[in-house]
DNA sequence: TGACATCGTGTAAATTTCACACTATGGTTT
DNA sequence: AAACCATAGTGTGAAATTTACACGATGTCA
């Protein structure tokens, strides 16, 4: 028994008893640049939004675990790979894509402001990164996602080692005094803030000593294992 | 133009240009029964994993918003509704499911052990709660979701008043007690608790005294906004 | 009316958090 | 080489929070 199929069916091979959502991945990737907490952001190239600013993203292969589909997005939209990555929350609202009803598995990711070689890929025109206090008007309800990584982040600086994804491999207690500063949007007492770090038991002198201007030298630290983030308190 | 289909794929309705996962939404939920911390679970009467049990959940319907599909999962499978929920982490390892691709978004849910009026319903065989340390063999990767939703719990113990919403109308601080040293696992300071407990500010006396055997009635408490989850500390 | 079982209550020690200011050191300027 | 500059590095006491700990109160029941 044979049954007939539009044209305009031709190139949907892929069918089911029931109407599947289409599944991405978005991802909130944090650094610290000039200052200031930033964000990457690519400019769309294509509909819908086309010509505004997006998380980069995109759409989950077939047979592919979630987390590599972020991670490949990434390197694919940005060229940024082997960063710290956590899930975030899953946004479903019926309406938040034009096209089709789309799941989008976010997650967040840091990186330190070294080792920041943007390329523009493929499916993004440009990347670039934007303080967050300046965002540009942003596709789907990217802006609601970027709220609320924002928050989780900053809550998670007092419960855990995770700000040291935004350090380069040596920093002085300074540097990272700056880094927790910037993303809790307040100033720290220096005393108070070199007795708790070192007191996590993470970080150690590497006997270096950082000279930048006309002033004491700093003492330069590493993490005692890197990539480990710890759950503390 | 026109192109033919096989019988096979006419029950294939829906089609896209290329392949969709399925996406499901699975319910942890929690309550506190003959003094144990308990889990919700349903009989599978179909395959997959027929005839072992499996969290609550279903297949998201195409318009269906997230947490609603989770709360009409647990309604159609449980005949429970209205209890306090919220999304804990969204699964989508390539090989979950035998069947197909499948992303499930998991929720977790807290109810007070009055009104449970548990019903057998249409895609379950049976439904019934099961002490945490004892949970038999699970379908999917479920053990792993539950894990992690009891870790969450625990965990929101500390900085939250979600304890709350197992507690039925009205309570006394024992009972309000004991849920939490259910939750914790361990035995907590009587007048310590109570002043905690009362500093937050989120229960009063009722004025009411609950008398239970032989020995001196206890004060009645109750929430002073019912339904509210709060961030605390 | 005495035994029983849980309710309800306070204080002191220990720990953690917070507030706060000056000396050290190397580079730069004169 | 002396003075100046700018940031590095360091300790202590007060306040707040957390922890440990024991007994009299009260209603029921025999």
């Amino acid at each position: 028994m044979k049954f007939t199929l539009s044209s305009k069916q031709l190139a949907a091979q892929y069918c089911y008893p029931y109407p599947h959502p289409a599944v991405t991945t978005d991802i909130a990737v944090f650094t610290i640049l000039d200052q200031q907490l930033k964000l990457l952001l690519v400019h769309r190239g294509a509909p819908p939004f086309q010509g505004m600013w997006a998380l980069p993203g995109g759409f989950l292969d077939i047979g592919e675990d979630l987390e590599a589909c972020a991670k490949r997005e990434l390197e694919e939209e940005t060229g940024i790979s082997g960063i710290y990555l956590e899930q975030l929350y899953t946004f479903g609202a019926p309406d938040r894509d034009p096209r089709e009803r789309v799941i989008s598995v976010t997650y967040y990711a840091l990186t330190p402001s070294d080792r920041l070689q943007l390329k523009a890929a493929s499916d993004a025109m440009d990347a670039a990164w934007f303080a967050l206090d300046n965002m540009p008007p942003l596709a789907f309800d990217h802006q609601e996602i970027i709220t609320l990584a924002h928050r989780r982040l900053a809550a998670k600086l007092g419960y855990s080692t995770i700000a040291f994804q935004f350090m380069p491999e040596t920093f002085t207690l300074s540097e990272l005094q700056t880094v927790y500063e910037i993303v809790l949007n307040k100033k720290l007492d220096k005393r108070n803030f070199r007795k708790w770090i070192l007191a996590l038991d993470q970080i150690e002198e590497t006997g270096e000593l950082r000279r930048s201007g006309n002033h004491r030298p700093a003492r330069i630290y590493q993490l005692k294992n890197p990539a480990r983030v710890e759950i503390i308190k």
